[in-house]
RNA sequence: GGCCCCAUCGUCUAGCGGCCUAGGACGUCGGGCUUUCAUCCCGAAAAUCACCGGUUCGAUUCCGGUUGGGGUCACCA
């Protein structure tokens, strides 16, 4: 046998936006590619005009981009495509490997109402499997319309050796009886749409998540009675929420949506890392959690992938996430996070090196980019509430009033122009009222700022310059009375 | 309910028969550094390795069962 090229695909669908769970086995597929040296087929499953919607396409073609996953081929539309499953059904037929299913959805219902009540399995009878050309010309005289379903070997075990959960066995008689493979009106269905697909784009490896564990064994008979040669699986687990159940697109829209962290302002590298380290760590030296993607394609093995689904962990994401904005210079990070600070400041008011300095006071305590504003909003006006409990605490001392007063007639002495010098004054002011520490510093602060924490005071200082911080002071000291 | 999958600290995991009185990370708590917060550094608590049987001189690691959790059962994808 020719060595098989190698090739992968991420088959997403246009029904909502990029998918948590789809970035994560497309992390897996993409490193599984580079290691490999294949391609990359990225596929748009549009076959449900019902729920698609082309702003989701453009979501997710969007989001892939953001996060540097590229394609060597696509994106194909399955709705270009319908010819392609047009024929193969065709030749399905053809070969009797396929029916007419006459069934009516009342009929199906009541079917299943049956066996519900009986307590046995739901699934279709394939009672249109074998009708005779008089039954089936009374249908149609009848106006009944057919859909094709797929024969389904009886009580056969379909058996694959998965790629990341080893040997997977289900019956076929377990799999729901003959699925519909085409609608009426040509349509084809998932199931079927994903084979000829896969069959031909010659993909070599279908790595996807477990929900479809089932679905393979459905789709391994189709492929075998198309003539395709069946593709290597690997089922990767899901992503749970804290209750413990798979992170869906319905039920945890704020979190499952890729498009949330790229409007937070979260870096790609730092969720790659967080989704791949999820349920995979490196082989020469698993404690080492931090990684990009690049560095770690030659030790990518599919085998060393979890078999038990991870819960999502925001706390850790976050982690991973200071630990690259960290990493950032000032200058990327506000490049990065222009767009936020914009939309929220008066940039104007200040130099792109006083933004800097800012961006840098605050920098290592972001977990996420959208941060940034609420963090530096203070320089840029004096909106901020003195009348809050821990602020008017700390300011309504006589010590705070002898500060502030003090700061105010020391303005022409302060060298604005230098943090360290403001911070100096500052100092000899305590020194001279016998004050020191929070004593000293917390007025100050609560007064500049509207809080007792935040970057070096000298810093502050210097940054909002002699007019913004006589006013502020002024401001505090007619709140104290 | 049928079928299938999974099972180590709260969470993510290392472990592939003896190195384990179970290691790392996040989080939590305590301490140090800082005027404060964050960063950073140090330390602590935290898993009878779900349970019960085997196999073995020896099981977290292998096998079986039980329990628990999850997924899936469409003319959705």
């Amino acid at each position: 046998m020719s060595q098989k090229e190698i090739r992968l695909r991420i088959a997403p669908s246009p029904t909502g936006s990029l998918h948590l769970g789809t970035v994560r086995t497309a992390f897996y597929n993409y490193l599984f590619v580079k290691k490999n040296k294949g391609k990359f087929i990225l596929r748009i499953e549009d076959t449900d005009q019902q729920r698609n919607k082309d702003e989701y396409t453009k979501e997710i073609l969007e989001g892939f981009k953001w996060l540097k996953i590229s394609f060597d081929e696509g994106p194909y539309f399955q709705s270009e495509r319908f010819d392609l499953y047009k024929k193969f059904t065709n030749k399905l037929l053809s070969e009797g490997k396929a029916y007419h299913c006459f069934c009516t959805q009342e009929e199906l219902d009541e079917l299943r109402k049956i066996q519900r009540a009986a307590k046995v399995p739901e699934k279709y009878d394939n009672r249109h499997r074998n009708l005779t050309e008089e039954q089936k010309k009374s249908f149609i005289e009848q106006g009944r319309k057919s859909v094709i379903r797929f024969k389904l070997p009886d009580n056969v075990d379909i058996k694959w050796n998965d790629e990341i959960r080893g040997s997977v066995c289900v019956n076929t008689n377990d799999l729901g009886g003959d699925p519909v493979i085409m609608r009426a009106d040509s349509v084809p269905l998932y199931n079927f749409a994903v084979v000829v697909d896969d069959g031909d784009m010659r993909i070599s490896h279908v790595i996807r998540g477990d929900d479809h564990l089932h679905n393979t064994a459905k789709q391994i008979p189709l492929f075998e009675a198309l003539g395709f040669s069946v593709p290597i699986f690997g089922h990767v687990p899901l992503i749970f929420t804290h209750d413990r159940e798979k992170l869906s697109k319905r039920k945890h829209g704020d979190i499952a949506n890729i498009d949330k962290y790229q409007r937070e302002g979260f870096l790609p590298d730092a969720l790659a890392n967080y989704l791949v380290h999820m349920s995979w760590t490196r082989p020469d030296k698993p404690e080492a959690e931090i990684f990009k993607l690049d560095e770690i394609i030659d030790l990518f093995e599919l085998g060393r992938i979890s078999k038990s689904s991870a819960v999502y962990d925001l706390p850790k994401l976050y982690w991973f996430d200071n630990h690259y904005i960290k990493e950032l210079s000032v200058e990327e990070t506000y490049n990065l996070s222009k767009h936020f600070l914009e939309k929220d400041l008066n940039l104007s008011l200040y130099s792109k090196e006083q933004l800097f300095q800012m961006i840098g006071a605050i920098q290592s305590g972001l977990n996420k980019l959208d941060e940034i504003s609420g963090l530096i909003k203070f320089f840029f006006d004096d909106k901020f509430d003195l009348n809050t409990g821990e602020n008017k605490n700390t300011l309504s001392t006589e010590n705070a009033r002898r500060i502030l007063e003090k700061i105010l007639s020391s303005l022409e002495i302060i060298n604005f122009s230098d943090p360290h010098d403001c911070k100096k004054t500052i100092d000899n002011i305590g020194k001279e009222l016998g004050l020191k520490g929070k004593d000293l510093y917390w007025p100050i602060r609560v007064a500049l700022s509207g809080s007792n924490k935040g970057p070096d005071l000298g810093l502050i200082i210097s940054l909002l310059g002699k007019e913004k911080v006589k006013s502020r002071i002024e401001k505090a000291i007619a709140v104290l009375v």
